[in-house]
DNA sequence: CTGAAAGCGCTAACAG
DNA sequence: CTGTTAGCGCTTTCAG
C-alpha cells in the first residue's frame, strides 16, 4: 500500500480511504482518485485481508459447517449460501461434521481462534449449553439450519418437521388408504428425528391406529442405514404397507433391499421421505417426498446471518419455518 | 495473551514461545510453562490466528476449489483434503467453480487477498497463463486435480484419462464385442474431455473400426447433459450398440432417456461410465464404470500439497497418475 | 532461561 | 480534502 501511495504521491492513508470509500465519510478528489487507481493498476495491488482484519476486528468469513458433505441435501443449501456471501463480499470456511460430536466441537474451536463473522451450521450433536458457552465467549452470530436449538440468540431455519411430517404421514393414510405405517427415523434421537416421529406418531394417533414398536427403526442418515432399518422391518412376521422414511438416503437404501429381496415397490411396499434430493428422482420407482426448496433456505439462512453481522437485527433469536410441498412420484400406491 | 502473561507472571513473549514451542529452539522451565498453561486454561485463551497470520505471513489455511459440489465425483476428495489439512491444523477455504471461467478467476482473487498458503483446485477454464501470472505473483503453491495444466511449477494428480479410456473402450470392443460406440464427451473441450476422447479415438482406430461423428457428444457433466446426448444419439438412424460416457452424471441422464423412449439397458444399450460415484449403484441397471479411488486421491492431492507448504519439496511441478479399476456391474452385455 | 521492542499491513481517529 | 499517528495481537530478533 505503500508503494501505491508512494507512485501516485499521496499519502498511504489517502489510499486507504479511497479502497474503503463507504466506510469513509471524507470525500476525496477525483482526481486524486485516479493516481490512486492507475497506481493499484500499475503494481497490481492487492490489499492484504489479514491486515486489514487485524484492524477491523472482522475477517470477512462465515463459516458454513454441514452435517455430510455426501448428503445432496445441503449442496444446495451451501451453493445459495456461497452466492449470498460473494454479494457481501465474504468468502466462506466450509467444515464437514460428519455428524460426529468431536468435529462439531472442533468446528466452534476453529471458528473462535479464526476468527469468522458469522456461522452457518447445523448441530446434531452440540448442546445448548456448548453453543452459549461459545457465544458468551465470542459474541459470533450462528444461524442453525433444520436444529432444535433453543437458545435465546441463535436464529434457527427450518422447524418444519413435525407439521410436514404429520401431515405426509395423513396423507399416506386419508389418501392412500395405509394403516400398518413403518417409520425409519434417526439414531440417538439426533434432529431432524424427534421432531418427525413425533409429527408420524401424532398422525397415527389421530387416525386412530396402532403403532407397533418394531415398526420404528432408528438409524443413520445414509443409505446403509436404511438397509438395516428395513431388514429388520422385513422380518416382522405382518410387516407394513407403506414407510414413511425421515431421510432420502435411508428411504433408497430401504427401497433397495426390498427390491434384493423380491419384493415390488409400490406393488408390495410403499415408500415415501423427506426432502427431494437429486437421488429421488434417479431411482426406479421415483420417491415420492416432502420437499423443501432447497435453494431458498440456503438464500435465507444466510440473509438472516448477514443481518445480523450487518447489526440490522439485534436482539433474541429467531425461528423461520420453512414452506414444503408434497411431491407424488411412482413410490407410494393406494392400497 | 498479555491477560495470560499477566495471570503467569511472565512477559506476553514468553507465553508466545510456549504456545510454538517446536518453531522456538529456546528451552523453557517446566514450571513457567505450568503456569502458563494454568493462566491460559483459567482465562480459557485462544490465540488469535489473524494476528499470527500477519506476523508470519502465513495463513494456516488452505483454498479448494472444486468443479461443482453436486457432483459426487469431488466429495470423498474433498473430504480427504478435509483430513489431512486437519492432521496440519490447517483450516480449508472451499470454493465452487460451477464451471464457470469467471468464478475460477475470482477464486485465484481471493486467494490472493486472503492469501492462502496454498492451492488445491480443478481448473476447468483458467488458461496456463492465467495460473502462471497468479504463481508469479503469489507464489502460492498450487495443485491441479485432473487437468492438463501444463505449468513448471503446479503439480498435477490425475491424467489417468487417456489409457484408462483406451483401455475402458477396448474392453467393450474385445471383451463384449460392441462395434459401433458411442462417446459422450464435454462441451467446449473442458478437460477431462480431450484425453478421454483421445483415449476412445485411439481405442477405436486400433481395433479398425470407424468412428461416427454422429456418435460423438460433447455436453456439460450432469444429467441433463447426458439426456440430451443421448436424445440426439437415439436419433442416428443406426444407432451405437454401447455408449461410453465421460462422466457418471450423463450416462444415467443417458440411460433416463433411453430407458423412457422405451429402450432396454443393456438389452438395446450398453452404458459405460467414469469414475465410480455412488448414484452409479443407485440405478438401475448398476452402472459398469472406471472407477478411481477417490478418497485416496484426496489424500494424495492434500499430501503433495502439503510437501510443497512445508519446503519438502522445491522444484519443478510433478505429475501424479493415478490407479484405477474397471468395475463391472449391469449395464453392459455382450453383444 | 526470560524480557524488551520492533514490526507484519492495514484502518480510523485526530489534526490540519 | 489530505497527512500523521496509534494501534489491532502476535512472533522473533536482540539483549541480558
Amino acid at each position: 500500500m505503500d508503494d501505491v501511495a508512494r507512485l501516485a504521491g499521496v499519502s498511504q492513508s489517502t489510499v486507504s480511504r479511497v479502497l474503503n470509500e463507504t466506510s469513509s465519510s471524507v470525500p476525496i478528489s477525483e482526481e486524486t482518485k485516479q493516481k490512486i487507481f492507475n497506481a493499484i493498476e500499475e503494481l497490481g495491488y492487492e490489499p492484504n485481508l489479514i491486515a486489514r482484519s487485524l484492524r477491523t476486528q472482522r475477517t470477512q468469513m462465515i463459516g458454513i459447517m454441514i452435517g455430510d458433505i455426501t448428503n445432496a441435501f445441503y449442496h444446495p443449501i451451501v451453493r445459495a449460501a456461497q452466492d449470498v456471501a460473494r454479494l457481501f463480499d465474504y468468502d466462506v470456511l466450509i467444515s464437514n461434521g460428519d455428524h460426529l460430536y468431536e468435529n462439531e466441537k472442533r468446528f466452534l474451536q476453529t471458528m473462535l481462534r479464526r476468527p469468522v463473522d458469522g456461522i452457518i451450521m447445523s448441530p446434531h450433536h452440540l448442546t445448548t449449553e456448548d453453543l452459549d458457552r461459545f457465544i458468551k465467549r465470542s459474541h459470533i452470530p450462528i444461524v442453525a439450519l433444520g436444529a432444535q436449538v433453543e437458545h435465546p440468540m441463535i436464529d434457527v431455519v427450518g422447524s418444519t418437521s413435525e407439521p410436514a411430517t404429520y401431515e405426509a404421514v395423513t396423507w399416506l393414510i386419508r389418501e392412500k388408504g395405509h394403516r400398518r405405517i413403518g417409520f425409519i427415523g434417526v439414531a440417538e434421537d439426533m434432529p431432524p428425528g424427534p421432531p418427525r416421529l413425533s409429527g408420524y406418531s401424532r398422525a397415527m394417533t389421530d387416525a386412530g391406529l396402532t403403532i407397533e414398536p418394531g415398526f420404528i427403526q432408528k438409524v443413520e442418515f445414509t443409505q446403509e442405514g436404511g438397509q438395516r432399518a428395513m431388514s429388520i422391518i422385513l422380518q416382522q412376521p405382518n410387516p407394513p404397507t407403506a414407510i414413511f422414511a425421515c431421510n432420502c438416503l435411508a428411504a433408497i437404501g430401504a427401497m433397495m433391499v426390498a427390491q434384493d429381496s423380491g419384493y415390488r415397490i409400490p406393488e408390495d411396499f410403499s415408500v415415501m421421505s423427506f426432502d427431494d434430493i437429486p437421488e429421488a428422482s434417479i431411482v426406479r420407482p421415483r420417491l415420492t417426498t416432502v420437499a423443501r426448496d432447497l435453494p431458498s433456505i440456503g438464500h435465507q439462512v444466510a440473509e438472516i446471518l448477514f443481518e445480523r453481522i450487518e447489526g440490522k437485527i439485534t436482539g433474541p433469536g429467531r425461528l423461520f419455518r420453512s414452506e414444503w410441498e408434497l411431491i407424488e412420484r411412482e413410490s407410494v400406491r393406494t392400497q
